[in-house]
DNA sequence: ATGAGGGGTGTAAAGGTTTACATTGGGATG
DNA sequence: CATCCCAATGTAAACCTTTACACCCCTCAT
């Protein structure tokens, strides 16, 4: 020690202000000539707090992800907390081992982007240890987990609006789900943008479909075994959508000539598909610094007024979507399907 | 406690054999009806290791490292460590903030996928003080640091093979860089290939390009105020093909009829392109546990006996590379350019 | 019967902070 | 000049483990 009891130091480290100014130089001096640097372990140990966030995910890789992360990242960094990104691949057992990093005082609180609590809790006694909590992206249904994200319901109501307005009457949505809140009230603004104009639901619109490329895909070429086709395609995310058109291209279709294709996220790659995606752009890094703020409120004990915070998505226009034509697509005569890669090379 | 000393529960948690099999039993259910949970903070504090990494990344959303984090999170939650990770944005204040956490003991060891050192080390007297470290992706140049990933240079050799083996002879390179090792290895490869091919490596045919889909798409416009055209291009990587395909479409061009584009990485997207891209695949999962396993390797002390650990990239063939048309493309008509996004809706 | 050895368990120190409380000393106030 | 107060600093406990060491007692060998 250079000079000073060792409670000193701590001071002024921590309430600089409360030393005076000459032992606070020396101190400062020793500090930088030891290269001295406090162990965040002992303090954690003593505060009874980490400064750390464990987020969880089931993918960080999904492009609707990063930009999030991104956002919790900056206002998490900004506050003086750390951030443990958590990949669960919604497998229960990855997420129960990530829990121990909360249950072993690791971690001050918890950012779900699972859609779910993890593993463990929510049923029963254990329930009560939940830590602080914020489910991002989608809510979590236990109830008592505050949410942050965009209004879905109002979002597809405004995409198929757009729909509307672009005289599409038959409009299907690909991306129905009993188990994922997103995909129910996306499918709920859709409904209710359809009632409002006026026009019934057609049941065999609404398609089955989880939200990957491929399901998407799946769902198209199912839609093409029905009787009546759609005029445009409300899809539930980008990757749907993205499946959605591969299915179209190799059927030989033009897009948007024949057919309309809407997405909602608006993922990096939305402006670069062919053609470029129209879509709802969500704000992530928004969604994901409010998910921080609002967790940190939580931590610190400071009343939060509300348990939601709802941001508006944005209409991006791109190509995807065209006037109805006059002429209605036809039915295509099942000979002609092509495969998939194929089809373009022609 | 019931019944036994602090100490035998250490014990019981740590080394169940070490105790007796009566008092084994009663301390398990005292552990489980109380749930009790060992404070890693704690252990940490007496063990001087945290059994976490940190992992520092550019970007968490670059497509390219979504699957080595998750190799890396697979093996290190198989091993017991957890993981943390550091988005830099290659922002030095982030990177010196992220480094506190390892000097201050809250992580044991560091993966980089930023292709350098964090600022603040690599200068001098600090040098020493880095931790155990390894570099993925992108080798880090003040060396001393072990490296996983893939070849790049006999991936680039392979590469370009496959394009000389389609005819192609005037093949362009689209992503050189003095301060990216990746890009620099890569371009060696695609010299040493061609010079084994006996073909000359025409200047003009290798532009300036860090990699991003933008720098990609200004590349191949550059390319255009040239006199003589190549008829395939080398990409760097998948995003700056993906920008020289939106670049020669706006053109007008019918690829991959006219020119053939070939990428590096086989991201997620690449095979949903139009056409589909043909790229040099990584094996990611594979490099992140790789990476994990040597670094896991260096802080428990076991001897590595390579520096290094190289995986060889596998060709992908897709859509996007066709045989050398025996018709050379012709110089476009500067007037005739049209734009980005109005050139395929007709 | 005595001693040695060893398995099973307890004791206490150590790890690096923070912080309530005690202590010191000097300046202001009466 | 005596008191009091307050600012600045020191003391020590607490946070929760792990682990070297000590201890006990039982068994087995001599």
């Amino acid at each position: 020690m250079a000079g000073v009891s060792i409670a000193t130091v701590s001071r002024v480290i921590n309430e600089p202000e409360k030393v005076a100014e000459a032992t606070r130089r020396r101190v400062n001096e020793a500090i930088a000539s030891t290269s001295y640097t406090t162990n965040a372990m002992a303090r954690s140990l003593r505060m009874r707090r980490s400064r750390t966030i464990l987020v969880l995910a089931p993918d960080v890789g999904d492009p609707n992800f990063s930009n999030i992360l991104v956002g919790i990242e900056t206002e998490a960094s900004k506050r003086g907390y750390g951030i443990l990104i958590g990949n669960t691949q919604n497998d229960p057992t990855r997420e129960t081992h990530y829990l121990k990093f909360i249950s072993s005082n690791q971690a001050d609180g918890l950012i779900l982007l699972t859609g779910h609590l993890p593993f463990g809790f929510g049923s029963g006694e254990n329930e009560a240890r939940l830590p602080p909590a914020v489910a991002v992206n989608e809510p979590v249904p236990g109830g008592g987990v505050p949410f942050v994200g965009v209004d879905n319901f109002e979002a597809a109501r405004v995409a198929t609006e757009h729909l509307l307005s672009q005289g599409h009457k038959k409009i299907a949505f690909i991306g129905r789900s009993a188990s994922r809140q997103v995909n129910l009230l996306r499918e709920q603004g859709y409904r209710a943008a359809l009632k409002d104009a006026g026009i019934a639901i057609t049941p065999a619109f609404v398609l089955e479909c989880e939200g990957s490329t491929e399901s998407g895909r799946q769902a198209a070429e199912q839609m093409f075994v029905r009787d009546v086709l759609p005029t445009a395609f409300l899809c539930v995310n980008d990757a749907t959508a993205l499946g959605v058109m591969i299915a179209l291209n190799a059927r030989g279709y033009d897009l948007p000539r024949q057919f309309s294709v809407m997405g909602f996220d608006d993922i990096a790659l939305a402006g670069f598909l062919t053609p470029s995606l129209t879509t709802m752009k969500q704000p992530r890094s928004k969604i994901g610094e409010n998910a921080m703020d609002l967790l940190l409120a939580v931590i610190e004990g400071r009343d939060v007024d509300n348990t939601e915070r709802l941001f508006k998505s944005e209409l991006i226009i791109r190509n995807s979507v065209a006037p109805r034509s006059t002429t209605e697509p036809e039915h295509p005569d099942k000979q002609t399907r092509l495969g998939r890669t194929k089809a373009r090379s022609d």
